[in-house]
DNA sequence: AAAACTGCGGCAG
DNA sequence: CTGCCGCAGTTTT
């Protein structure tokens, strides 16, 4: 069984699974910290000490939303789940840089299925692992904002992108 | 195996 | 701006 840890940040209470080695899964903030352990309670039991990996996560967490460049490149995730496509999609993802975009399009055409755009944006949907993997990184080919799975979806997005254009 | 989903993208009105 | 298909990968029947 996994485990569970909550964190406060300035944009709120974010959830942690992990095992031994690994994150399992990053959710961005709810409404609050009790929802937050309502929704991480049947999913793992609450963890005590937090491993290397995990005090590290916190620290890079802590810079980044300070507004300073981190790009999470040691965190190890476990991405056992993902299909070949989905393994592609979310490394190309990891390589957009601090204050890049790029669409949905341009993410499948480097993840060599030019035409599933579509399919890259369900990739970012079920992303466990968002901020580590920037997906709030990739928007509409119009330019135009969409998506982002989370309490406060676009606007979170917005906040962070702009956070990051700031520098 | 088929149908039903999408954080898409073009292109018409 | 809105609506309508085609699209490809994933999930659900």
């Amino acid at each position: 069984m996994d485990h569970y840890i909550v964190k406060k940040f300035n944009i709120g209470w974010i959830g942690f699974i992990y095992s031994e080695k690994k994150i399992q899964l990053i959710k961005l903030p709810l409404k609050n910290k009790t929802e937050m352990i309502q929704f991480l309670k049947p999913r793992a039991v609450k963890g005590k000490d937090s491993p290397k990996f995990l005090a590290q996560l916190f620290r890079d967490l802590e810079v980044y939303f300070m507004g300073k460049k981190m790009n999470f490149t040691k965190i190890p995730l476990d991405l056992s789940f993902a299909t070949d496509f989905q393994n592609k999609v979310y490394k190309n993802c990891r390589d957009i840089k601090w204050g890049d975009r790029m669409t949905y399009k341009d993410l499948a055409e480097k993840s060599k299925s030019p035409k599933a755009a579509r399919a890259v944006g369900m990739a970012m949907r079920n992303n466990p692992y968002p901020i580590v993997i920037p997906c709030h990184r990739v928007i509409g080919s119009t330019g135009k904002l969409i998506g982002f799975n989370a309490f406060r979806g676009i606007e979170l997005k917005k906040e962070l992108l702009d956070m990051e254009s700031k520098i």
